[in-house]
DNA sequence: GGTATTTCTTCACTTAAGTGAACGATTTAC
DNA sequence: GTAAATCGTTCACTTAAGTGAAGAAATACC
């Protein structure tokens, strides 16, 4: 499990043996059972989630229901808005299936970042990605119908599909489970 | 104007007046006429952009069509996504209104971040507080109706309906300039 | 292993967005 | 200053998503 860590790490900044040890002496691997609550609407946390192996999601509860909105898989991190700006938060967090995430706090990041210099320049890589990767996505799913963005899905992440009830699934994709379901088999209909 | 910047950054960190002259000798502050195209499909670039005054815009021709993704504002910072993976750029950039904007390339940040570790720091701080934003604005763009993004909109950035075409505004809110003509006409129905 | 719950699909109906066209109203360009 | 292009709205029609309900299938829980 360390090795996947160092192994992402590497992509951006190599670090010495002090360094790799400093990080293990977080003792920052967590394994985490389906369905556990990481993070409630409401609650103030310091928590970010980098996940190793597995799926956690966000999700709101909108008039009672739920609403998913993002999936993070092998390699994703998420610092949750409400680490960011200190406030309670927006969203919800949970785990969608058994899993190994790291948990950190933002004091550890500080402390990691001030004591090597190196931390706070690949941290500042990665959100820079991210952002810009996340606004592209976000461009994607406006540009592109419902069925559009179903059929982009199955291109980019097919094992997601697989790997996520339906309903969790619909609401990502910004409709109702219902038309979903349609949607398949309306897909499934001109294919044949 | 310089005002504006060294205002917005002291929000993040403190400069000396040698870090201050520092960035003044970059010499990057542009005046942009409206309609001008900053950054084309396909092509490739390192320039990043601050808007001091005025709009810009992202957009991509599909099927003959503009789709506008994004508007950016007083104080609003654009890395293009092409300039972080360093590939052919997915979208257009233009000028929305004459505007006054800082372009910086990607060497320029290099060589004050090296110079000035601070720099990195409030890069890393702001990047990681976009992200979270973008994410908060992606989730209720999934959670919510045309109606209720125009709705939305006219809370958090009312200005921005008035300084903006319509049609490119359509597909900023995902639809069609039909349907928001006819989304707007219902909301004055409603009213009544 | 069997019951209870959750999940997925289907159906009939409603509502709203997409489409293509038309027509002023603006804005732009020369 | 006028012609041309662009823009915003409206209309009639089509298509697809939302809604509420019901039943089948899968999963979770003793």
């Amino acid at each position: 499990m360390q090795d996947i860590l160092f192994n992402f790490i590497s992509k951006y900044i190599t670090l010495t043996e002090e360094e790799q040890n400093a990080i293990v002496s977080l003792d920052i691997f967590r394994s985490v059972k389906k369905g556990t609550i990481l993070l409630k609407e409401g609650q103030k946390s310091n928590n970010s989630f980098f996940v190793l192996k597995g799926c956690i999601r966000t999700y709101y509860i909108i008039d009672g229901e739920e609403k998913t909105t993002a999936f993070y898989t092998e390699l994703d991190a998420l610092t949750p808005h409400c680490v960011i700006n200190n406030a309670p938060s927006e969203y919800y967090i949970a785990c969608v299936e058994d899993s190994i995430l790291l948990i950190s706090t933002s004091d550890m990041g500080v402390e990691i970042n001030s004591k090597f210099p190196k931390f706070e320049i690949m941290c500042r890589i990665l959100s820079e990605e991210l952002l810009a990767k996340k606004q592209l996505d976000f461009d994607e799913f406006k540009t592109s119908s419902p069925e559009q963005r179903y059929l982009n899905l199955l291109q980019k992440r097919p094992e997601l599909i697989q790997r996520v009830p339906q309903h969790q699934l619909a609401s990502y994709l910004g409709i109702k489970p219902q038309s979903l379901s349609r949607l398949r088999a309306r897909i499934l209909e001109k294919k044949s």
